[in-house]
RNA sequence: GGGCGAAUAGCUCAGCGGUAGAGCACCUGCCUUACAAGCAGGGGGUCACAGGUUCGAUCCCUGUUUCGCCCA
């Protein structure tokens, strides 16, 4: 079967051939700033990691930025969306190590320079694979402007900025308490640790007495390995249960070294005996507690997670085997009193889900509280807005405890710190090149850099402007596209990223990137679960898109996503969508083939039925837009793709279709109105079916390259005028016959002669105006409007604004209509009483708004209206 | 412990002061030549529970229950 001629769409033909013309094209390319006076809308791409794969978190993502952008695009709007990607830190250099290790080498044979080497290798083969698959999905990108973070202009950036900062006196280097993943090998800030509750013990253990003296103080702890490093015990000031023993002194059990009681209200008595251990090295709590009273910090697990030489006997030891051996060293000792199991978070690297060492160490950090302040104040103030804005609250909340931010990084693959060490007297020069001079003093040719990276979000929380030029280039498409107007993302990454970007942006730009955030939920699998590779219940939208086609992936989840929930993906959702895309290509075959019966020119609007379609797509274009205006992605599309499928093609093709061969005026009126509504209709689709409306414009009548750039519909204001009402009226009695057709099991070539009675003149004038339509489209064999007696024998129904009779003997059951108009007065009376009580209420009349008022009282003169002539019907059937 | 969200048809979900909706599933009849990935018709809901505000509540407020998430 040829092309044309097949009644399925094939995505999988059209889809690819498309973008690459549109990329051909240029139409992903805004055009240049030639003073037009065009609006700019821009957005920049949450960059995915180099290392990632598509999931449908992305492409719903994607979906909805694409959405905007070719909207505004069509719009007139000088629109970027600037793609790129994330260099990843840790996960691309844990690829690396991989690769190496299958080839038997590792990092540190290879030695910094040479490993990084490998790295780009790395990237320069794997990293593009999870762009091409934007473009599967129809991501209109402008790939000229492709960005990276190690770009070279966006490392100037990276480093430009941490030496304003550290100018500033907003970064610092310094020994505190972070979180360290042994396994990677490296700090994390805080928001990188998961708190997971797990099933864990509490033990209790006793610390006697110092001096031999009591029986001493009974401790519950998680961590029994940590005792190691006590430095005291802590109670409750106001516990009386201890109020002897503070100041008093115990000793550490299996070190024997003799630490202090003291008291802290940080301790809560109900919890195990009401006395814990102070562990300052190793616990944030304990830390702080250190802080306040000046505790010494052991610390007796390194980097590495084992034990160190502070630890003893235990030295060496994985920390995980240094507990076995506490326990099992204090039970002998008869020191350990008793576990129990207990029920707590712990806190677990979130890369690779080991869990996280706190330790202190010397780091860098960025100091939060001056720069949260004006992005905490953006959305506070509304120069910001979150969508939905119920993350603002969570926002505000979290930059109103914001603590300092551990950027750097053990590991290779990154931005470098741009700090350099004097050989010589070891003092910091900070420099956004090799310094020429170091601070000191000392030849420059001593200093060393420092060997750790930034964290990644350090680079990615310049996003918005570092991939626009900054600061390098001020004048360009920085000076064009920034502040961008909306950035899309998943709700979990806004304190990694949306919160660094907007206080960043405002710390270095004066303004805040972007007007509107909009955050998306997670799409989880049809149970509800998260997708992850442990339950192995991810869905590759590529496998997706082979089988149903992007834009049917696409449609399915912009309907199944409501901004900031959680949605689930079901394969069904995605089939109906392909039905939506398959009604639209056959809509457009017949529409072909139709207009093409004569010359295709313009014509008013000749039939009440023309004149009713154009009211409609009025509408829908109407509340597609205001719907995309509001960032109702789900509803826009629900309202396009209603308007294609119940007005364009369930009525008015149908009631199109006997005029389209017509050589007359009426027939030109058809084609060119069928014609019109079609295209627009196409136009209106685009954003949300890139794909499979491109292929269906280009096969109607066009101007231009491509419906990417054909101008968005915009909404007239129509009328409702007597002819669209006229109409409305005639689908009321269409449905009414098909009704009495169906309840009589009447097959489509039976055709009846209907006669019809209007409740008014101006009813029975609509009929007649829709005469050819309404025989049609209820397969009659006549009608008639002006009949003065009703048939007999005949069935009836109620229709708005009168009673259609089919005298159809033989064929009448004239118990089962009695049935069906008993049900059907039942109802209307419940209405009717309904909305008598509620005229009837003096409350409402005084306090309603008057259109209510208005609208209730046309309600009830229809309902009395339809009341009468089914009493009026009942009774002639008795 | 603090905060947030969800609860609507058998299933998955929209709607969110003024006539309860969709898709899928189900029932009936149709290959009526754009589309059977379709057409026409139909059944199915005390909108979680209890109060309150309002002329009017699925929608707003309070509380309860269940489920989920975030933070500590």
């Amino acid at each position: 079967m040829s092309e044309e001629g097949r009644t399925r769409y094939a995505p999988a033909a059209v889809e690819q051939r498309w973008y690459q013309y549109w990329e051909e094209q240029g139409l992903f390319t805004p055009p240049p700033d030639g003073g037009s006076g065009a609006p700019t809308f821009a957005i920049v791409i949450p960059p995915p990691n180099v290392t990632g794969v598509l999931h449908l978190g992305h492409a719903l993502n994607t979906t909805w930025q694409d959405i905007l952008v070719r909207w505004h695009r069509m719009r007139g709007d000088a629109t970027l969306w600037l793609p790129g990607t994330d260099h990843a830190g840790i996960s691309t250099q844990q690829r690396v190590e991989a690769m190496l290790r299958a080839r038997g080498q590792s990092k540190d044979d290879l030695g910094r320079e040479e490993f990084l080497r490998e790295a780009w290798a790395w990237r320069a083969q794997y990293g593009g694979i999870i762009l091409d698959q934007l473009r599967r999905l129809g991501a209109s990108v402008d790939w000229s402007r492709l960005r990276f973070t190690l770009d070279d202009g966006l490392s100037l950036a990276v480093r430009t900025v941490f030496v304003r900062l550290y100018e500033e006196g907003l970064i610092y280097r310094g020994a505190y308490m972070i979180n360290r993943c042994v396994q990677c090998g490296t700090a994390l800030s805080d928001i990188e640790v998961e708190h997971e509750d797990e099933d864990g013990w509490l033990w209790r253990i006793r610390y006697p007495e110092a001096g031999g003296g009591g029986a001493g103080l009974e401790i519950a702890t998680t961590r029994p390995e940590t005792l190691l490093g006590d430095t005291a015990l802590a109670v409750h000031p106001d516990d009386e249960r201890y109020q002897a023993w503070i100041g008093r002194r115990v000793e550490v059990p299996l070190v024997g070294r003799e630490v202090p009681v003291l008291a802290d209200a940080f301790v809560d008595p109900a919890f195990g005996t009401g006395v814990v251990k102070v562990t300052p090295a190793h616990d944030p709590n304990d830390y702080a507690m250190g802080e306040r009273h000046s505790l010494p910090r052991i610390q007796v697990i390194g980097e590495d997670g084992r034990m160190t030489a502070e630890a003893g006997a235990y030295a060496g030891l994985p920390r995980e085997v240094a507990r076995e051996r506490v326990l099992s060293d204090l039970e002998a000792a008869g020191l350990l009193m008793a576990k129990e199991p207990l029920r707590h978070a712990v806190g677990h690297c979130e890369r690779c889900g080991t869990v996280v060492e706190p330790l202190i160490s010397v780091q860098w950090f960025v100091s939060m509280g001056p720069l949260a302040k004006p992005a905490r104040d953006a959305v506070a103030d509304g120069a910001l807005t979150l969508v939905p804005d119920r993350f603002a609250k969570v926002y505000v909340n979290w930059l109103d405890n914001i603590h300092d931010w551990c950027i750097s990084r053990q590991l290779w693959w990154g931005h470098r710190i741009p700090a350099y060490y004097c050989g010589l007297c070891g003092q910091v020069t900070v420099s956004v090149d090799a310094p020429t001079t170091l601070s000191c003093g000392h030849d420059a040719r001593q200093a060393h850099q420092d060997e750790d990276v930034l964290d990644t979000w350090f680079s990615s929380a310049l996003w918005p402007f570092s991939t626009l030029g900054w600061p390098a280039e001020p004048q360009g498409d920085f000076d064009r596209f920034y502040p961008t107007q909306v950035l899309s993302t998943g709700y979990d990454i806004l304190f990694f990223w949306v919160v660094r970007m907007v206080a960043q942006g405002l710390h270095f730009t004066g303004r805040v990137p972007f007007d509107t955030v909009l955050l998306h939920g997670l799409v989880r699998d049809d149970q509800g679960r998260k997708m992850s590779k442990s339950a192995d219940n991810g869905i590759d939208p590529l496998d997706v898109v082979e089988e149903y086609g992007a834009d049917a992936l696409r449609l399915s989840l912009v309907l199944g996503a409501a901004v900031g929930a959680d949605m689930r993906f079901r394969r069904e959702r995605v089939e109906a969508a392909r039905h939506v895309a398959n009604k639209l290509w056959n809509a457009v075959r017949f529409v072909r083939t139709g207009i093409a019966a004569a010359p295709l020119v313009p014509a008013d609007p000749a039939r009440p039925a023309d004149a009713w379609i154009l009211w409609e797509l009025d509408h829908a274009v109407r509340d597609t837009t205001r719907a995309l205006e509001h960032f109702e992605f789900g509803e826009a599309a629900r309202i396009a793709t209603d308007f294609l499928w119940d007005k364009l093609c369930d009525w008015y093709i149908e009631a199109v279709k006997g005029r389209l061969a017509a050589a007359d005026a009426d027939g030109a009126a058809a084609r060119w109105t069928l014609y019109v509504v079609m295209e627009a209709t196409l136009r209106l689709l685009h954003p949300f079916m890139p794909f499979v409306t491109e292929e269906c414009w280009q096969s109607l009548p066009h101007t231009g390259p491509s419906i990417m750039v054909a101008p968005f519909p915009t909404a007239e204001g129509l009328e409702r005028t007597r002819a669209v009402a006229g109409h409305l009226a005639a689908q009321s009695l269409i449905r009414t016959v098909r009704n009495l057709r169906a309840e009589l099991g009447l097959s489509p070539a039976e055709r009846a002669q209907a006669v019809a009675f209007a409740a008014e003149a101006a009813v029975a004038e609509a009929w007649e105006a829709n005469r050819a339509e309404i025989v049609e489209l209820a397969r009659l064999a006549s009608l008639s409007t002006t009949a003065v007696d009703r048939p007999h024998p005949a069935i009836a129904g109620v229709a708005e604004g009168g009673t259609v009779y089919l005298p159809l003997a033989g064929l009448v059951d004239l118990a089962r209509e009695r049935e069906r108009l008993e049900k059907d007065r039942a109802a209307t009376q419940v209405d009717l009483e309904r909305l008598a009580r509620r005229l009837n209420d003096a409350g409402f009349i005084a306090k309603a708004p008057p259109a209510v008022v208005d609208d209730t009282r046309r309600r009830l003169g229809a309902a009395q209206e339809r009341a009468a002539r089914l009493a009026e019907r009942l009774e002639e059937l008795s």
